[in-house]
DNA sequence: CAGTGAGCGAGCTTCCGCTTGACTT
C-alpha cells in the first residue's frame, strides 16, 4: 500500500518524491483545478454569492489520476502551499475526488528534514482558509465582471477593469499626471576648489552666513514620497557674484570628521526584487526573467521563482557559510548567520527565497548549459544570496568643514575609503573610493578656482518594468505569480506604451482611468485594497463569515452600478496628424485605435469612410513589386512582414531573412 | 497574413491567481 501525496508544480512532486521512497507517490495538480466558468458571471449574487465552480477542462487528466491512485492509497496527503490558494487547491480536490478524511500537510521548505517533521503533525484542511480564498475569487469576479461591460458600453468594445490591474493603471495616469504639472526650477551649486600642499580637492559651497544652503533631491530614491526643497541660490547674478566673493577669501579647516560605516548585504530575491533586478541590470520585461527563471527552476539550478519569501533554508545557509569559508577565508563570515525577515504587506511566505539549489554551482555551468542569458540571470542570483552569508563591508567616511571669510561661507568636501570589502567582493555595487587628503583643523588651504554650476530640478520619472512592480508589492497589489501578467494586460489593453521602456497612459487608458475613478473611487483604490486584505485574514483567522463581509462589498456596489448606466458616454481623445484625407479632402486624417491596433482614418467619419493603415516602415523592398515592407500585426497579434501596397501586392512573410532571401 | 471608427443590435468581449506545456520568437 502507499500513500498519496499531492503537490502543485511537477518539478516539487519530483523533489519530494525523492525524499519520501517507495512508499509515497507524488502527483502534481498543476495549480488550481477548480475555477469560475469563463462565459457568465458564475456567482449567485441572490444566493449568498454561491461561486458556481467548475473543473477546468485541461485538469479532467490530472485529477483521473489523481483518483485512480487514490482508490488504492492508504493516506492522501496534500502537501500543496500553505497559503490560502494553496488551501484552496488542497480543498478543491479532496472535494472533486470524493475523499473527506484527507491529511494536510505544510513546510517551508523543501528540504527532506522539513517533510518528514511534517508528516509526523498531518493537520486537517483549514476551511476558514479555504473560505478566505473563496472570498477573494468572488469579490474578483464580482468587480472584473461587473466593471468591464460598464466599459463597454460606455467607453469601447473589448476593455477591461479590475481590483488590481485598475489600480496599476491609475498609479501610471497619477504619475503622468504629476509629471505635468511640474514646474521645473533653476538653482546652481558652488564647487570650489582648494589645495592643500600640491593636492587639489573640490569643496561644496553649504552655508552662507551660518545659514544653510538647502539642496534636496532624491530622485533616485523615488518612492511617491517625492519631496523637494528650493535652493537659496536660484538666480545666475547671485550665483556669480558669489563665486566672485569667493575669490577674495581666506580658507581655513574648521573641522575633520572620520566615521566607520557599516553595509550590510540587501536580502535574498524574492519574485518581485529579482524582476526589478532582471529590468535594471539585464533590461529584461517581467515575462522575461520569468521565463528564464521558470527554466532555471526546471533544470533543479534554483528554488521557486514565485516568492514572497526572503528566508532561507538552514541547511542552505549551512551550505553557503561553509563555501564562504573556503573561497574567501573565515574573514569574510558574518558575526553570526543572517536570517531576514519579510516586510512586504500580505506576504504569504510558502516558499523560500530564490537562491541556488547549489552553492557550488557556478554561472559558467549555466551558461555551457542553457545559454549566457540563463548564465547571466543565474549569475545575479548566486551573488545576491551567497552575499547575504557574508561579512559587512567597511568604509571610513571622512568630512572636512572649511570656512571662507571667517564665517561668511562654509564648505564642505565628502570623502569615503573602503576598508574592508566583506561580501562587496562577491555582489559589487558602484562604490568609488575617494580619498582626502590628510586635513588638519586650522590649517590654511590655497585657493584654486571657483564654479557655479546650473541645475534644473526634474519632475517624477515615469514607471518602468521595476519601479511598477516594487510600488505594486510595497502596496500589496497582485501576487508573484501575477506582477509581470498585469502590465502585459495593462498594455494588451491599449492602456499604456512604452516610450523608452517606460509606461506612458494612452489617450484610453487616460479615459478608461478617469472613468473608473470619477464613478467607482470606493474600488479602484489602494485603502480598498488594503481594508479587503485585512477582511480576509480575519476570516482566514476564523473571526468573520466570508458571504457577509462580500455582502457588504457589494450591496454599495451595485447601487453604484445601477447609478452609471445613466452616465454618459466617454469621449476618446484623438491624435490629429497634418496630413488632409485624399478622398473627401474635407477633414484632416486622425489616428484611432481599432481591434488591430493604431490606423488613421478621416475625421469627418462616418461622413467619409477613408482608412489607411499606419503602420512602422523597415528599409527593406517587397521582391514582387518594390513597395516598401512595413511591419504589421495578425488578428491573434503576431507580427509579421506586409507590402505597403497591399492589397494590389499581397506580398507577406514571418520573417525578415525570408524576404531578403526572396529577394535574392 | 490583411481589419478597424458610430449605431443599427446578432453574439461577442471581461476578472485574479495557481500551474505547465504547446505554440511561436
Amino acid at each position: 500500500m502507499k500513500n498519496l501525496v499531492i503537490v502543485e508544480s511537477p518539478t516539487k512532486a519530483r523533489t519530494i518524491s525523492r525524499f519520501l521512497g517507495e512508499d509515497f507517490e507524488v502527483i502534481a495538480s498543476m495549480g488550481h483545478i477548480y475555477d469560475l466558468p469563463k462565459s457568465k458571471l458564475g456567482v449567485d449574487t441572490e444566493k449568498d454569492f454561491a461561486p458556481d465552480y467548475q473543473l477546468l477542462k485541461d485538469k479532467k487528466k490530472t485529477i483521473d489520476e489523481i483518483k485512480k491512485v487514490s482508490k488504492k492509497a492508504d493516506k492522501i496527503i496534500m502537501a500543496t502551499d500553505l497559503d490560502r490558494e494553496g488551501e484552496a487547491i488542497a480543498y478543491h480536490i479532496a472535494q472533486n475526488i470524493g475523499s473527506k478524511d484527507v491529511d494536510r500537510i505544510v513546510f517551508h521548505e523543501i528540504t527532506k528534514e522539513a517533510i518528514e517533521e511534517a508528516l509526523k503533525n498531518p493537520k486537517k484542511i483549514n476551511k476558514d482558509l479555504v473560505d478566505a480564498q473563496t472570498a477573494r475569487r468572488v469579490l474578483d469576479r464580482l468587480v472584473g465582471y461587473k466593471l468591464s461591460p460598464i466599459l463597454w458600453s460606455k467607453v469601447r468594445r473589448g476593455l477591461s477593469a479590475g481590483r488590481v490591474q485598475s489600480v496599476a493603471l491609475r498609479l501610471i495616469v497619477e504619475r503622468e499626471r504629476e509629471i505635468e504639472k511640474f514646474k521645473k526650477s533653476p538653482y546652481y551649486t558652488i564647487l570650489t576648489t582648494l589645495k592643500k600642499d600640491s593636492t587639489e580637492t573640490i569643496f561644496e559651497l553649504l552655508e552662507i552666513n551660518k545659514e544653510k544652503i538647502e539642496i534636496s533631491e532624491e530622485l533616485d530614491l523615488y518612492d511617491g514620497e517625492y519631496k523637494f526643497t528650493k535652493t537659496s541660490i536660484e538666480a545666475q547674478e547671485r550665483a556669480t557674484k558669489i563665486e566672485e566673493d569667493l575669490k577674495t577669501k581666506d580658507f581655513v579647516v574648521s573641522d575633520v570628521t572620520k566615521k566607520e560605516m557599516k553595509r550590510t548585504p540587501p536580502p535574498p530575491y524574492t519574485t518581485s526584487t529579482l524582476q526589478q533586478d532582471g529590468a535594471r541590470r539585464m533590461g529584461l520585461s517581467g515575462r522575461r526573467t520569468m521565463q528564464l527563471a521558470q527554466k532555471l527552476y526546471e533544470e533543479g539550478y534554483i528554488t521557486y521563482h514565485r516568492t514572497d519569501s526572503v528566508a532561507i533554508a538552514d541547511s542552505a545557509r549551512n551550505q553557503m557559510t561553509e563555501y564562504v569559508k573556503q573561497q574567501f577565508g573565515d574573514k569574510y563570515l558574518p558575526e553570526t548567520p543572517r536570517f531576514y525577515k519579510n516586510t512586504s504587506k500580505n506576504a504569504q511566505e510558502a516558499h523560500e527565497a530564490i537562491r541556488p539549489a547549489k552553492v557550488s554551482v557556478t554561472a559558467d555551468r549555466i551558461t555551457k548549459d542553457l545559454g549566457a542569458q540563463y548564465g547571466k540571470l543565474y549569475e545575479i542570483i548566486w551573488r545576491r544570496a551567497l552575499a547575504t552569508q557574508m561579512a559587512d563591508a567597511i568604509t571610513e567616511s571622512t568630512v572636512v568643514m572649511v570656512d571662507a571669510g571667517s564665517g561668511a561661507y562654509t564648505l564642505k568636501a565628502n570623502g569615503s575609503v573602503l576598508v574592508f570589502e566583506g561580501f562587496l567582493k562577491i555582489n559589487p555595487f558602484a562604490l568609488e573610493d575617494k580619498r582626502l587628503p590628510d586635513f588638519v583643523v586650522s590649517e590654511k588651504l590655497n585657493y584654486v578656482n571657483s564654479l557655479s554650476e546650473f541645475h534644473e530640478t526634474l519632475p517624477p520619472p515615469r514607471y518602468n518594468d521595476a519601479s511598477i512592480i516594487k510600488t505594486l508589492e510595497e502596496k500589496g497589489i497582485g501576487r508573484p505569480s501575477t506582477y509581470a501578467t498585469i502590465i502585459s494586460t495593462i498594455e494588451s489593453r491599449g492602456y499604456i506604451e512604452r516610450e523608452e521602456s517606460r509606461f506612458k497612459p494612452t489617450s484610453v487608458g487616460i479615459a478608461v482611468n478617469d472613468f473608473l475613478v470619477d464613478n467607482f473611487s470606493t474600488v479602484d483604490d489602494i485603502p480598498f485594497t488594503a481594508e479587503m486584505e485585512d477582511e480576509l485574514d480575519q476570516i482566514a483567522n476564523g473571526e468573520k463569515e466570508w458571504v457577509p463581509v462580500i455582502r457588504q462589498f457589494y450591496d454599495p456596489f451595485e447601487k453604484i452600478l445601477d447609478k452609471v448606466k445613466d452616465v454618459k458616454r466617454v469621449k476618446i481623445e484623438v491624435e490629429q496628424t497634418n496630413e488632409l484625407c485624399p478622398e473627401c479632402k474635407k477633414g484632416n486624417l486622425v489616428v484611432r485605435t481599432g481591434r488591430f491596433g493604431k490606423f488613421l482614418s478621416c475625421s469627418t467619419f462616418p461622413d467619409c469612410k477613408f482608412t489607411k493603415p499606419l503602420v512602422q516602415e523597415t528599409n527593406l523592398l517587397c521582391p514582387k513589386d518594390r513597395g516598401k515592407i512595413v511591419i504589421k500585426k495578425t488578428k491573434r497579434g503576431r507580427r509579421f512582414y506586409g507590402c505597403s501596397n497591399y492589397p494590389k501586392c499581397d506580398f507577406a512573410a514571418w520573417k525578415l531573412e525570408d524576404i531578403k532571401q526572396a529577394a535574392a
